[in-house]
RNA sequence: UGACCCAUGGUGUAAUGGUAGCACUCCGGUUUUUGGUAUCGUCAGUCAAGGUUCGAAUCCUUGUGGGUCAACCA
């Protein structure tokens, strides 16, 4: 047996290191700290997929932590939201925790603090503290209350807790290096002051604790053993262990945080600010718009979480700067559908066909398989009769040898049903054509066995049947954006490259299996992609939306 | 005029001192009652220059290019 040794990311290979250098595994402990002040997109699924992969791996659990200590932003919908984005991917969480479970104990850490004389309250203006702060380049200076006695700012910490002062007035800061060339190492903010409504703790605290100070200990109090970020985070590390330094007991775990390059996708933006303007702008109908790149867009667009899933694992993890082209998630999409969507036919784009030797009053029920890549999938029964829809691209009176479709004088077969001949065809005073008169092969039913069945024609068109067929809206979407990258140019705004034409709503006819279908069922149209019902759908009226086109290797050659 | 991170086909990633591989995309062949799927194949890459070494994508130096860092956001 050959035993393939699947290469390790990079992360992997520091926790591997880890074990190596005596870390016991059972220690391995991971999370996933989403701020509930937004929807989780597919870049938040690289992550999700990173860390509970990774306790999936190493049989190690994985927290759903909500960093939630800024209750100007932070709301209960958002929380919901997440948790059904994380369990809808298929990952289940070891402990739901909130950073603001742990408000109580940051407090109790910081009186410590400032009585070991490593924190102090400031009452300058932001400004001031600002231009105290330095640059990049420059180090900052002290400010004028950094030397203030442990009593007095015990005295001031409490009446900022007690809420004695304004909004704003005075913040806690950590006592480190005002000409450290880290800027977030020169005193940073560990408390400001926020008279507002909490989510989860109501009006318990008027001072809130800031990301730095709570983030690192809250992987400490849940004994997480990597605690793995985004890039942009890689220069907080030095304060994420100062702060953990603090507290650190050696009977326990030192978190360890790594960054890894956040997963960016062409065509589209990730950010939640343009994503939310996006929305509030009304570029899109909403957060679960089929066209957004978020998990709940995604998911009406018709995407399945092992498509998703899958699509993180192939695109992998890296610390460089990426771009992964969405030709790979929709890859992923037609790989996962094609082995599980059930084939139907419907027909976006009718022109009307009438078999001029077939009996006017008869109908008959065709033996349709629902998936051949899937033998379990079984038969269904499609209705045929004299009149039919086909597509209008499917159709033209005259062409050359490559187009396999119908055309004067020529045969095709319909899909389960006969092979017809197009005689004539009429069209309208504009030339469109409006009705198709064909012949049909009475013995080349599909799957009668006759010599007339088995027989070779080249091409085979999808079909529905006039008096059977249901009618219903398709809304075929294309990406969002017409550049590869709309907020990598500097000069121009993104949304300069927004696609006029990414949503076209189409009125099509199905066939009548599809009447009974529910909210998020997927199918393939066969010959054109795969679609789902939109939960705009109701009992009267089917909604599809266009997850992916299959691949259209006429389109090419028409090229 | 700083610190830190990054650099492998068009894209995303492997190879951690010893044959540059995989996936997507593109292009072509075969099969096909979906111009789908499957399958076979083609094109295509180590940012540059030095150095160390029998041997460098990998280690060192210097460049070049890209990114991050100065919210009482996370």
């Amino acid at each position: 047996m050959i035993e393939e040794k699947k290469s390790l990311n990079f992360l992997e290979q520091i926790i591997e290191e880890d074990l190596a250098n005596g870390l016991s595994k059972e220690k391995l402990r991971f999370r996933f700290p989403p701020e509930p002040n937004g929807y989780l997109h597919i870049g938040h699924a690289a992550s999700i997929c990173l860390n509970f992969g990774l306790g999936l791996k190493y049989n190690a659990p994985v927290n759903l932590r909500f960093d939630d200590t800024n209750p100007a932003k932070e709301e209960q919908e958002y929380v919901d939201s997440i948790k059904h984005d994380v369990s809808w991917l298929g990952f289940k969480w070891d402990q739901e925790r909130y950073s603001s479970d742990y408000f109580q104990q940051l407090y109790d850490w910081t009186l410590e603090l400032i009585k070991e004389g490593k924190a102090y309250v400031d009452n300058q203006t932001s400004e001031e503290m600002a231009i105290q702060k330095g640059t990049p380049t420059e180090t900052g200076t002290n400010s004028p209350n950094r030397d203030r006695t442990v009593d007095e700012n015990l005295d001031l910490f409490l009446k900022m807790k007690n809420g004695e002062f304004e909004e704003g007035s005075h913040v806690l800061r950590a006592k480190i290096d005002m000409k450290h060339v880290n800027m977030h190492m020169r005193d940073p903010i560990m408390y400001r002051i926020l008279k507002k409504h909490h989510h989860r703790t109501g009006s318990d605290w008027c001072i809130y604790p800031m990301y730095d100070w709570t983030h690192g200990e809250s992987d400490y109090i849940e004994q997480i053993s990597h605690s793995i970020c985004t890039l942009e985070f890689k220069s907080h590390r030095d304060l994420y262990d100062w702060y953990v330094e603090q507290v650190y007991d050696s009977t326990n775990l030192r978190p360890k945080q790594r960054e890894f390059a956040r997963r960016n996708l062409s065509y589209t933006v990730m950010s939640k600010r343009k994503l939310l303007q996006l929305v509030e702008e009304g570029v899109v109908n909403g957060w679960d718009d089929p066209r957004m790149p978020t998990i709940s867009g995604l998911r009406r667009r018709g995407y399945t979480p092992q498509s998703i899933r899958n699509f993180s694992d192939t695109a992998g993890i890296s610390k460089r700067d990426n771009i992964t082209d969405v030709a790979l998630l929709e890859h992923c999409i037609k790989d996962d559908l094609n082995k599980t969507a059930p084939r139907v036919m419907a027909v976006l784009n009718p022109v009307k066909v009438v078999i001029t030797n077939y009996p006017e009053d008869k109908e008959e029920w065709l033996t349709a398989e629902n998936n051949q890549e899937d033998e379990n999938a079984g038969f269904r029964k499609v209705p045929f009769s004299r009149e039919i829809y086909i597509e209008k691209e499917d159709f033209r009176e005259e062409a050359n040898k490559k187009f396999f479709r119908l055309k004067l004088g020529k045969e095709v077969r319909l899909k389960n049903a006969y092979i017809i001949k197009a005689e004539s065809c009429v069209k309208d005073e504009k030339g469109a054509i409006t009705e198709i008169y064909c012949t049909y092969d009475e013995d080349s039913r599909s799957g009668s066995g006759t010599e007339a069945s088995k027989r070779k024609v080249k091409g085979t068109l999808h079909w529905v049947s006039i008096k059977h067929a249901e009618k219903a809206e398709v809304r075929v979407y294309d990406r969002l954006f017409t550049d590869e990258a709309p907020d990598g140019h500097k000069e121009k705004d993104f949304k300069e490259f927004i696609n006029p034409d990414s949503l076209t709503v189409m009125n099509a006819f199905v066939e009548p299996s599809l009447k009974s279908a529910q909210n998020l069922d997927r199918f393939q149209f066969q010959r054109l992609g795969y679609f789902c019902v939109d939960k705009d759908a109701t009992k009267n009226r089917l909604v599809f939306n266009r997850t992916v086109p299959l691949r259209d290797s006429w389109a090419k050659i028409e090229k």
